[in-house]
DNA sequence: TGTAGTTGCCTAATAGATTTAGGCAACTTA
DNA sequence: TAAGTTGCCTAAATCTATTAGGCAACTACA
């Protein structure tokens, strides 16, 4: 019997199973379970396991950007800020294992590939109602995305919960404070030091972790 | 044969593994091969992979915040804030494995035996010689975590390398605007709202991720 | 409509990881 | 030195990942 198996199929069932079960629960064996298949027949459609989380964690970046950009139209300012910070939040309460499959490591051909250049460009936009110039942008995008994937992390985690005050408040007062934060930017205090951090050598390309904040465009 | 297993070994050997191998990849079977033993072996000091796991986790916690307490002796204000946030980038860079232990999700049980609150409080230690009162000192640990623990992850996933400015440029930036915030840490905007979030029900017990910034103690 | 070619899911098989049960030899203690 | 305990072993079951090769069900075209 044919179910009619596409690499599409197995990657938007594989995004439901990482929800459901955790992402790093994922298995070939338990997407084939799912479409009563033998697990063979998976191998048609991805060439590994690794190949499907991929795909994964790609279809993550691309749903999350897309969500992005839809909060973000006709809005500046602190109302950019708290509609793409609430993307993120949103986005990893509904669906928590395609967000932890967006932290995934990938390589640098497929991180290239990915929406992760998008994210980057959306909290630049969002600087754009700061007065901030090169290279203090490029320092908040990173603090930016440091606080969001941070912040969202912990929370999924289950640290914030069950004490007081409430975590939705907490997100609300940090939001606040970054506004501040940026309206208020702290010059540079350093004096100008020499720099010299040994520059690593051509190795064998490692994977990194483009998105939703590992590039600052 | 005897080569004298203990937990105390395994752990430890687990953990030097984790920092090699990473710690998604450490294994029981990996374990018994550096010790040249047969795997069943393992499993008179350890319950299972998820224990040997939780015990590294625990491992990791514990070293943290063993140097953290050493790295916030005699410090206050701005420098207590940039001795911790060293320590845990610092350790997240020298053993990356093990820091990825410290995020595991344990048990509630496990989570409470942890160092977990040591963190807390050493972040609630920090924020004393600021002027800020609850509910926002908790708010102020939430935004700290978020950004330390943000901030390292980021960065040990290859997110800022390769691109101008560089990494640890941002980062004492960072530091810099955090000690700004904090001494103009701004007023609560929100009108008093009715809170109503579904309090969740007693369920078979969730596993949290206590730590380094997963309690707000 | 019959037939050729392609595609999709199958069976079969190998290899590694996890875990349990039960055995024997090497340590410890008296 | 005998008795008891402990530590590592063999053996076996189960699960996941992956490859090779087969056959039946689709598609397309005469």
């Amino acid at each position: 019997m044919r179910v009619g198996l596409t690499t599409e199929r197995l990657t938007r069932a594989g995004a439901e199973l990482a929800d459901e079960v955790g992402f790093d629960r994922v298995t070939v064996s338990e997407l084939a379970r799912r479409f009563g298949v033998k697990v063979a027949s998976l191998y048609s459609h991805v060439k590994n396991s690794q190949d499907l989380k991929t795909r994964i964690a790609l279809l993550a970046l691309e749903e999350l950007a897309d969500r992005g950009d839809a909060a973000l139209a006709g809005r500046a300012g602190k109302d950019a800020l708290a509609a793409l910070a609430n993307v993120y939040r949103d986005y990893a309460r509904e669906h928590p294992g395609r967000y932890a499959a967006a932290q995934m490591r990938l390589t640098p051909e497929a991180a290239a590939a990915s929406a992760g250049g998008r994210h980057a460009r959306m909290t630049r936009a969002i600087l754009r109602g700061y007065d901030l110039t090169e290279p203090d942008v490029t320092h908040a995008v990173r603090l930016l995305g440091s606080v969001f994937h941070g912040y969202v992390t912990l929370e999924l985690g289950g640290g914030f919960s069950h004490s007081a005050p409430d975590s939705r408040e907490t997100w609300s007062r940090i939001l606040d404070a970054l506004d501040a934060l940026l309206r208020n930017w702290p010059a540079d205090s350093a004096e100008p030091a020499e720099s010299a951090e040994p520059a690593d050598s051509a190795e064998p390309a490692k994977p990194v972790t483009p998105g939703p904040h590992g590039t600052t465009g």
